[in-house]
DNA sequence: TATTGTTATACTCTATAACTATA
DNA sequence: TATAGTTATAGAGTATAACAATA
């Protein structure tokens, strides 16, 4: 059994594990994402926070649909450029977002379950090395919204 | 830059560099785990086969379409019970398997790429114990065909 | 003409459901 | 009727391309 089989197979599970996690609560993991984008700058454009995230700016219309029917964001015309949307985060998006991200630790926690502190300080540095090589701008990158949550 | 994610992420490079370099060798990952089933034991009915892999029985009739028309296997039907078709896999066949063995080998050699040796068992060895945990009959599965080539 | 957001279209993968021929 | 293989259909997910409003 090779090492990279089981990393795409753990990938694979962690991933499907989160999404049922993130379906019970009525959301996706991208919802995170741009809840998480939005929440550090409050204001923004759509095409910014696409860009931001790396998602389709038409990926981004329907996410946006869907986080304002449950009022967590507010849209608003640009005045000064009528073409631009201002997004923001509600009070109900931060609460949202605080729950996602305590969800988020939990998934975390339970997937690397019967590891013990150190072995998970020790998998997180090797993955961390394939990283560096295997995701581009990952090894260097802040702890940001963009990778709070996943896709 | 949580655990989960990075397992995310690099089991999904993993995936992305083996498919392009397959596609290169004008196959697939399934291609592969057909041939290393055929290669164990040499006569497989087609329900077989799938059920070895946990491949759809409809998703392995068009895998083994291609493979034929390569003349990697050959399907005969069974005289004793006309629904039945016997699969082997042939000379070409066997040279293509050795082929793609060579091949995945490299491309695990080449993304653990700046791992020591000691690092690299290491990691093994704490994903093999995560895998006991999330993915099913992984702890104590022999190395089979069926994760020779994964999907 | 170029850009922002939006909508529509198409393509990949996969899962499911008919269909045929044999039993 | 039940089964093996085959074919067709439908769904999720995503990428691409057209579109309307504004600059």
């Amino acid at each position: 059994m090779s090492t990279t089989f089981l990393l795409k197979r753990l990938g694979f599970a962690a991933k499907e594990q989160a999404l049922e996690a993130y379906e019970q609560a009525g959301l996706h993991p991208y919802h995170h994402a741009v809840l998480a984008v939005l929440d550090e700058g409050s204001r923004e454009t759509q095409g910014a926070i696409a860009d931001s995230l790396g998602y389709d700016r038409g990926q981004l219309v329907g996410l946006l649909d869907e986080l304002e029917e449950r009022g967590l964001v507010e849209r608003q015309r640009d005045p000064a450029d009528r073409r631009r949307q201002s997004v923001r985060i509600t009070q109900d998006g931060k609460r949202a977002l605080a729950k996602l991200r305590a969800l988020a630790l939990q998934l975390e926690d339970d997937f690397l379950g019967r590891l013990d502190k150190d072995r998970r300080a020790l998998l997180r540095e090797l993955l961390r090395e394939l990283a560096s090589e295997h995701i581009p701008h990952c090894a260097f990158q802040q702890q940001s919204a963009a990778v709070a949550a996943d896709g």
